[in-house]
DNA sequence: TAACTATATAATGATCTGATTATATAATCA
DNA sequence: TGATTATATAATCAGATCATTATATAGTTA
């Protein structure tokens, strides 16, 4: 029980930074690649990859590696509350839809 | 918009804690003072109290005085997600009872 | 094979955080 | 009023966290 408890603690640990909790609603959008996500928080891919690394250790996503890239996605069906927080998170569709994903570096394509 | 983002993973943040967690999950079944949580978390008095702080400035809880006693309740009737959040902790309901609160120091009577 | 692209890892450093210890404030009680 | 109880605040410190810079790995393409 307290053992859940801290479990718990650690997953909204996770989702207590404004650059991960915007990744996790960007991914409960659709499956993104790294570049993506860089793209689009305007921040460093190594930067990106160890918030990756993280959400990945706590088994908030899953990636998929598909020739060079690594799509991420959601692993929170176990976690339900998980997803009731990201549907009350401000949704970042329209953001993704008016952002020409990679436009400068042209990566993904 | 990005604003909000910002503002739910400082409460998420403020959730992320064993023991902030802990004391929301008590707080989820009653309001309870200072010395009560105190003696159920078997920590330090000025410990509780800083996390009170923080979780009062962060808006979750409410404070009431009551003589030389302060009760904490939850403040959470306009954030639905904690609501369920909290839903997903294990109940600390029969610790609480089990427990003589306030057994060593009989404080609270 | 060499150059390029995407991603991961390592090292570093500034800042933040949680807990402790000591002290202050304020209400109650004898 | 003085002692006691409940709580808050301040100071300190070790450890955690986030971002950056530099470098490594691995797949792709020319």
């Amino acid at each position: 029980m307290t053992i859940e408890i801290e479990r718990m603690a650690d997953i909204l640990k996770l989702l207590g930074d404004r650059t991960r909790l915007t990744i996790m609603t960007l991914l409960h959008e659709r499956e993104l690649c790294v570049c993506e996500i860089v793209d689009f928080l305007k921040t460093s891919q190594p930067n990106i990859s160890q918030h990756m690394r993280k959400l990945k250790a706590g088994g908030l996503v899953t990636e998929a590696k598909r020739g060079q890239w690594v799509y991420y996605s959601l692993n929170t069906q176990d976690k339900p509350y998980v997803g009731e927080i990201l549907r009350h998170v401000p949704s970042q569709r329209k953001a993704i839809e008016q952002q020409t994903i990679c436009e400068d570096n042209n990566c993904c394509i």
